[in-house]
RNA sequence: AGGGAAGUAGCUCAAUUGGCAGAGCAGGUGCCUUUGGAGCACAAGGUUAAAGGUUCGAGUCCUUUCUUCCCUGCCA
């Protein structure tokens, strides 16, 4: 539901194409994932580029495994991904493919170069074949099965296929320019013997194709007219079209653009894999994964992906974008959305001494001030109450406005109440607030027109419903975990990424509450029921914190103070 | 000269293809507020990596230089 067309480079490209007719006005672009992993933030900016460049140009976008690596793939990543795409909410109707599906055609095409004299079976070893190819800037040297006679090679070639090779014994090159200075041009591997059942082709082959030798021709196949990839497959595009050139098919146009780097994460699959495998989260799914099921966990909506994505673009700048900006658009549609709700996360108990001990009193609360058609709720309130500990300070400074000794407050949606008392425990905690409360304040305003500076968020301490929280934060202490080359990025995982509070208070009306609900605990956060809560008892993962210009005013303050001793202790004397 | 690519505000991107360098986010200052949320207003932020050239006019075209990133899997 993006409004605004995008335009960047790509679709300038498009265009261009479609003015001088090289697709006749056709566009049909392709998402390739490897099912070795679960979709990540990094993958849902491909997704968006591909299947909203087919829908911004009237087009097709088709779903294509490309699964030609069965040592690294499998089903249970497959599913994962048609479920996380589906989540996103994107649609390839009857399009989806695999690489596998064309495992025929992609031999046939092999055996068609090695008829040219284009292809060759070689059997040095990999380390051979890693010494033959050179170095950056030095040529290789030719194989000394380079120039095996055509028939030889057709023969090879298909004792490869029928088993008569063990795995590494051979492999089918092509025929292109050892001295090339462009490495992938060194007459790359086309197929290897690997020894691993097929997810989907089970044991039917014995060789599988490189990527390199499968993605040109799967996209030419499909019909693709726009192959978009990420930057690191540039140096791969004189390739890609040298097979399509020399098989002599329909040859679409790949396009190489800056993949997402994301602060405070990271991206790389075989690192994210590391995380699950190693036991530093809970699974694939665990809400302070960037992958697509741990944001679908954590809260996140697929408009606010979606949006995410709209909005940092597409270039060929590598480029970090802050974490922040996911976050800012996360907040910005939960803020339209979610429900307003009140829960006491840290609670200081508070004592309405001039209310009625029995007394209960519904009083009615917005579900969402953005929302007119939301409508109300009751909320329940009584002589004893919770609020937050953080909203009481005994020896408040200048700006904090919220409660305090002899000071006046309003608990939000109920009445204005007066702190006459304090009452600590003998190591000197404050464990209980006395209060007053004026009747005339009732729903929150006075008659005679005197305010307050704050509003309090509570619930009733006889109604409240316990409940568990997971408090999230950034899973890594720095902007880019991978940056130091002497430490692991396991390192700098954050040990407060996750906090578990048990219990937190909540109003009664989040009874009925299901998984997948989205909330805003009022004054503090967006939250979400977890998968993991029992009829008795809920359990909510924090989305994303509201914004705290409290908090981020104590900050600045805090900086400020130390940059200022730093400079007196920097003057002489 | 190994090959390839990128440099515009702190970050991510624009700039009608040669015509007054803009936006969002972040940061700043106010206003407003029954969420210290949301919202609103304002200000600030730039030698377009650098130098030279073409031109009435260059972020855009040409030349040179600098910086950063990617490439030596039988991974994708």
């Amino acid at each position: 539901m993006t409004a605004a067309k995008n335009k960047n480079f790509i679709t300038d490209i498009i265009d261009a194409d479609n003015q001088n007719g090289r697709f006749d006005r056709r566009v049909h672009t392709r998402f390739p994932p490897e099912p070795n992993g679960y979709l990540h933030i990094g993958h849902a900016k491909s997704i968006c580029l591909n299947f909203g460049i087919a829908e911004q140009y009237g087009g097709l976008c088709n779903l294509r495994f490309d699964d030609t690596n069965p040592a690294k793939e499998e089903q249970e990543y497959i599913d994962a991904i048609i479920e996380d795409l589906r989540w996103l909410g994107y649609q390839w109707h009857d399009r989806v493919y695999f690489a596998s599906d064309y495992f025929d055609e992609l031999y046939q095409m092999a055996v068609e170069l090695i008829q040219i004299g284009k292809a060759y079976v070689d059997e040095l070893s990999p380390d051979e074949i890693r010494q033959y190819r050179g170095a950056l800037s030095e040529p290789g040297t030719d194989s000394p099965y380079r120039n095996r006679p055509i028939a030889e090679n057709l023969a090879l070639f298909e004792k490869m296929r029928a088993g008569g090779f063990k795995e590494g014994e051979a492999v089918l090159r092509a025929k292109i320019d050892m001295s090339s200075g462009n490495i992938n041009l060194r007459d790359p591997v086309m197929y290897r013997i690997l020894d691993a059942p097929h997810p989907r082709t089970g044991d039917k082959w014995r060789i599988y194709p490189m990527y390199d030798f499968a993605h040109g021709q799967s996209d030419s196949i499909e019909g693709i007219t726009h192959s978009i990839c990420t930057l690191e497959y540039e140096d791969h595009r004189p390739l890609y079209d040298w097979y399509l050139d020399n098989i002599e098919i329909f040859h679409p146009r790949q396009i190489e653009f800056a993949r997402l780097n994301l602060s405070h994460t990271i991206m790389s699959k075989r690192k994210l894999i590391r995380l699950v495998q190693e036991g530093y989260v809970r699974g694939w799914d665990d809400p302070r994964m960037p992958t697509i099921a741990g944001l679908r966990r954590r809260g996140y909506t697929p408009e606010a992906i979606r949006e995410f994505c709209d909005d940092i673009g597409v270039g060929k700048v590598k480029g970090v974008v802050a974490l922040h900006k996911l976050e800012f658009h996360i907040r910005q549609d939960l803020n339209r959305r979610a429900q307003r709700v009140m829960a006491v996360v840290n609670p200081l108990k508070v004592v309405i001494e001039n209310y009625p001990d029995d007394q209960v009193e519904h009083l009615d609360a917005i579900n969402n001030p953005e929302d007119e058609s939301a409508g109300t709720r009751k909320v329940p309130f009584s002589k004893v109450l919770y609020i937050e500990r953080e909203d009481f300070m005994e020896d408040p400074p200048r700006k904090f406005f919220r409660l305090a000794p002899g000071r006046e407050v309003r608990l939000r949606y109920a009445y204005f109440i007066t702190c006459v008392a304090v009452i600590k425990d003998d190591a000197g905690q404050i464990v209980e607030l006395r209060c007053r409360y004026d009747p005339a304040t009732r729903g929150g305003s006075a008659p005679d027109g005197r305010r307050v500076k704050a509003t309090l968020h509570w619930v009733s301490a006889q109604h409240a419903l316990e409940a568990e929280a997971r408090l999230y934060e950034n899973l890594f202490t720095v902007e880019n975990p991978e940056a130091d080359r002497d430490k692991d990025f396991t390192e700098f995982i954050n040990p407060k990424s996750l906090t578990v509070v048990d219990p937190i208070y909540i109003e009664p009306s989040l009874r009925s509450a299901r998984a997948g609900d989205r909330f805003q605990f009022e004054r503090l956060a967006y939250f979400v029921v977890d998968e993991d809560s029992t009829p008795d008892k809920l359990v909510f993962n924090r989305t994303v914190t509201l914004r705290d210009q409290w908090r981020k005013a104590q900050k600045r303050s805090a900086k400020r103070r130390k940059s200022k001793r730093r400079k007196k202790s920097a003057e002489p004397g």
